[in-house]
RNA sequence: GGCUGGGUGGCAGAGUGGUUAUGCAGCGGCCUGCAAAGCCGUGUACGCCGGUUCGAUUCCGACCCCAGCCUCCA
């Protein structure tokens, strides 16, 4: 039995979606102005797994995940660049969509863009205005009424009070109180901007999820997701204009994932400390990155060191070169013969069932491959079984799915060639069955020294690099 | 100041009222020409102080410390 931990209620709860068997489900996602860093990827990965295991576990899933493709950033960097907003979009969701592919993101079944829905936007601001809980200031703006909305603070446990006392917001003559967000923003001179009741403006970035959400997943779904910062406002602000424009109740459950951070502070743009996925990936095997998000449980703080990382190289490794005798089927087959009573399966099973629980999923596969290595001589056929089901499992968590060789010799660019490593085996394998060993040793130190790995077994020696 | 989370062995990171997390590193052994990989064995870990309990790292209370939100942010 699934439980998720509900931000709104601060539990963990049974799962159970509102159409039995079907689950609907949006995520906040980028605002496309620049590169996406790993605190990105950690969301991406993050729900990218529960899709997966809600799919693995048998539910319909509709995932959306929105693109914010204009906001006062892109504006600014768009005239910064010399260049047409759309083009400036156009290429980052390209290279976002290149970053999600590389980590093995499966795409979501709809990518709504802000200015694609500008219809649906203006109509639920209207809305709100006709139910009291907006109105259109003196300077054009629109705003939304907060102390309107009796439940406001609901999901961030904040009280009105508590946010008036510590606002650090400077009051602003047009709302008709400082804790009023926008809905519509009036156009200033030279910006991008679409006709509306109340004159050409663009919108506030909460209306946007809270319209895209609703118009693709209907006024009530299942899960809302996204980082940890977007809490508040962003999601209490969308609770509350969403509940206000159609009197429903708008999620059941909200998740949010931790912050990636370094050296113990959240990796932000504003304080200049993130790493974009590209550089990271340049260094690190991107399923590497991937293993790394998912060794720690979502909601905890996720540190990003070169030693973590190096560690997640280690450990995917040991995964990898338990598979290294069982290649995964052509023909995708793997799952033919698994055995998913198996007490790791189970304790795999058991773990995702309980939030997500990746870290304890995953020692479950270390169990396996040792049980695999340990296996391997003896008994091949359960052996091969263990390898099947270690696979079917990584697939779940997007992990383990190549060719162990294509793994374990794929490392960092540069250095020597394939060819040239073979050449230099086939010379040491000469020196070795002459039983000249100081040669052979030689060739074996002068290889590590580029950084590559020699294993003998038998009379076959294979290599990895490290 | 208000509100959230959190402090676990050398490092990373789960979890639990009394019994092995897991990975890396270390130590001993097996295997190996020697290695590597692998296997076996090996660790008096749970911020501090009280309380509840036969027994607490796990529950309760106080305290200290860290991070986050309250402003754009995944």
């Amino acid at each position: 039995m699934l439980q998720i931990y509900n931000s709104l209620t601060k539990k963990k709860e049974p799962f159970h979606p509102i159409t039995p068997g079907k689950v609907r489900m949006y995520v906040c996602g980028m605002t496309v102005y620049d590169y996406c860093h790993l605190g990105h990827g950690r969301v991406l990965v993050v729900f990218d797994i529960v899709a997966r295991y809600l799919r693995a576990s048998g539910f319909e899933v509709t995932y959306v995940r929105n693109v914010t493709d204009i906001d006062d950033k892109i504006i600014r960097r768009a005239q910064e660049n010399a260049e047409t907003i759309g083009a400036l979009t156009e290429r980052f969701i390209q290279a976002m969509h290149e970053d999600a592919g590389a980590l093995g993101v499966e795409p979501p079944n709809a990518e709504p863009r802000a200015t694609v829905y500008m219809p649906q936007i203006i109509s639920m601001i209207q809305t709100l205005i006709d139910r009291g809980f907006a109105y259109a200031a003196a300077n054009k703006d629109v705003y939304y009424r907060v102390r309107r909305f009796a439940d406001y603070g609901q999901l961030s446990g904040k009280s009105l009070e508590d946010l008036r006392v510590g606002a650090r917001i400077e009051a602003d003559e047009a709302k008709d109180d400082p804790l009023d967000f926008v809905l519509w923003k009036a156009a200033k001179p030279a910006e991008p901007s679409w006709d509306s009741p109340w004159g050409p403006g663009r919108p506030g970035w909460h209306i946007e999820c809270s319209a895209m959400s609703t118009s693709c997943l209907g006024h009530h779904f299942d899960i809302h997701g996204g980082g940890l910062d977007l809490q508040f406002p962003h999601h209490e602000n969308e609770i509350a204009q969403s509940e206000a424009a159609t009197g429903e109740k708008f999620v059941n459950v909200w998740m949010h994932n931790g912050f990636v951070r370094v050296d113990d502070e959240k990796m932000s743009k504003s304080l200049g400390n993130f790493f974009t996925l590209r550089e990271v990936m340049k260094d690190y095997d991107a399923e590497v990155v991937r293993y790394f998000i998912l060794s720690s449980h979502y909601h905890s703080p996720l540190n990003y060191t070169n030693e973590s990382l190096e560690n997640a190289k280690a450990a995917l490794t040991r995964l990898y070169v338990a598979l290294k005798d069982f290649p995964p089927h052509q023909d995708g087959s793997i799952h033919a013969g698994v055995d998913e009573s198996h007490t790791y399966a189970q304790q795999f099973f058991a773990a995702m069932d309980d939030d997500f629980n990746t870290p304890v999923a995953v020692a479950a596969l270390f169990e396996l491959a040792r049980e695999i290595n340990r296996l391997q001589a003896a008994e091949p056929v359960k052996a091969v079984n263990l390898a099947a089901l270690l696979r079917r499992l990584g697939g779940i968590l997007g992990l383990l799915q190549r060719d162990s060789q294509r793994f374990l010799q794929g490392g960092a660019a540069g250095g020597l060639s394939d060819g040239a490593i073979e050449q230099l085996i086939g010379q040491r394998l000469a020196a070795r069955k002459s039983k000249n060993w100081s040669e052979a040793d030689r060739i074996r130190d002068e290889l590590k020294q580029q950084g590559i790995i020699l294993e003998d077994s038998g009379s076959a020696t294979t290599w990895r690099r490290a």
